[in-house]
DNA sequence: TCTGGGGTCCTAGGACCC
DNA sequence: TCTGGGGTCCTAGGACCC
């Protein structure tokens, strides 16, 4: 991109509840929550839920009287519907800038090069309009000259009502006004350890990060901090990245339903969740050569104590073979497991991820092992064809205590009628990251 | 009673080598 | 009594994001 191309940044507001709103329209008029798995938090609100004080990944326990006193629909997550709201809304960016213009962010959120900086504003608003009108999803459109500072229009373009949802502050004499209602902690890469040191050195607004030097920055925070600051002052250091990087690793892993104690059920939950990393793996075409598993108790109820522990295994060879990465697993789960105590929580992270078709040839049983690797990939196209899991592993139960407890599931009948309206049919995303 | 999940990057410090 | 120094690689942990 051109280095005086503006920056846009589009964002899906409320993602997960408009979804939700987009397939049925009795929820425009009541509050809306989403649920994590579990039912445990609170991971999307409406306008209405984040007036009423109920923070993000709040639990729901807290809030649940509050909710239900406001008459607040709620609703377990139901992530195969977001993703193809994600990918329409996606092929809608691809087709009004091009591919190369592009950078997908997150799964509800793109910036895009908005191009030479004339007529922005029509730009974002006609962006806006047709994601509103192809897909009921509303959207907010920041545009200025770095993301960090997209970052701050978008934010503003969400909360005022002045800007309809668009705010273009390229080269904008407003900007510092911007900045200076932008409080530290909600600047782009400014955590909560890092807004406490901050205003420690009396820096509380995003207008004094601007005017701080970055060298200093550099010191308490780090080379990002520098860059944060560069970015507030115009200065592209965060390019668009608009090709899709591999991923670096692929992890799955849950709260169980309940607390359980039995090797068994929990080894079946931990092959479980190595089954669907495996297949998430092999789709986008990776081989692994290192996993992890990890087990914990309870931490808010420690009993006898908290207990959670990590446990990796490294082979010289990379796979995509489920059994043999079983194995790998299984190793790996008999160190992480003590007995006697109640698991509450487990998972399986996929290190070292390389394109498989790039992997080392085997000394000794090369042509065993692609037998294997071409069967694994017939299970998943068959799978992927005829539903999940019609073709799976003896060893795999998927059913167990260990399972989510998802009570608020929205009425799949009702979505589908309504998803056939929309368009979303049976999409299976390739582009959409973070599956 | 009830408390999410999936990622990335940076840094400090230890191990090791010459 | 005197007790090097520089470089690289790896890992765990921290911080952040959505």
């Amino acid at each position: 991109m051109s280095e005086n191309n503006a920056i846009a940044l589009v964002d899906c507001n409320n993602f997960f509840v408009s979804c939700e709103r987009a397939v049925n329209a009795k929820l425009k008029e009541r509050p809306v929550v989403v649920l994590s798995n579990n039912d445990g938090c609170i991971i999307s609100r409406s306008d209405e839920v984040k007036q009423m004080g109920v923070q993000m990944a709040q639990p729901l326990f807290q809030v649940r009287e509050l909710l239900e006193a406001h008459n607040t629909a709620i609703i377990s997550c139901n992530h195969a519907l977001y993703h193809s709201f994600a990918d329409r809304i996606l092929n809608i960016l691809i087709n009004e800038v091009g591919e190369s213009s592009v950078e997908l962010y997150s799964i509800d959120e793109a910036f895009l090069d908005a191009g030479p900086p004339d007529k922005l504003k029509l730009f974002g608003t006609h962006i806006r309009d047709r994601i509103l009108k192809e897909t009921n999803i509303p959207v907010s459109v920041g545009i200025t000259e770095t993301k960090t500072l997209a970052k701050v229009a978008n934010h503003l373009a969400k909360k005022s009502a002045k800007t309809k949802g668009v705010l273009d502050l390229y080269h904008s004499p407003y900007t510092d006004v911007a900045l200076k209602r932008t409080e530290i902690g909600d600047v782009w890469g400014v955590g909560r350890r890092s807004a406490v040191k901050l205003k420690e050195r009396g820096i509380n607004t995003a207008f004094e990060l601007k005017l701080a030097d970055p060298e200093k920055i550099r010191g308490y925070l780090n080379v990002f901090g520098a860059r944060t600051v560069l970015e507030l002052n115009g200065i592209k250091c965060l390019p668009l990245e608009t090709t899709e990087r591999d991923n670096k690793s692929i992890a799955h892993t849950r709260t169980f339903g309940k607390a359980l104690s039995s090797r068994e059920e929990i080894r079946n939950a931990v092959f479980f969740f190595t089954t669907r990393a495996m297949e998430k793996m092999r789709w986008n075409g990776l081989a692994t050569r290192s996993v992890s598993v990890f087990l914990q108790t309870d931490r808010h109820r420690p009993d006898p104590y908290y207990y959670s522990n990590a446990c990796s295994y490294r082979s010289i060879y990379h796979s995509d073979v489920t059994s043999e990465i079983y194995r790998w697993v299984a190793s790996c789960f008999e160190q992480a497991y003590r007995p006697g105590l109640k698991y509450r929580r487990a998972g399986i992270v996929l290190h070292e991820l390389a394109p498989a078709k790039t992997i080392s040839i085997r000394l000794y049983d090369q042509a065993d092992f692609e037998r294997w690797s071409r069967l694994n990939r017939s299970i998943d196209e068959l799978n992927l064809r005829y539903g999940r899991d019609v073709i799976r592993p003896a060893i795999l139960h998927d059913k167990g205590g260990w399972q989510s407890q998802s009570t608020h599931r929205s009425n799949d009948a009702n979505h589908n009628v309504e998803r056939e309206r929309l368009g979303l049919g049976k999409t299976f995303s390739r582009s959409v990251r973070f599956l």
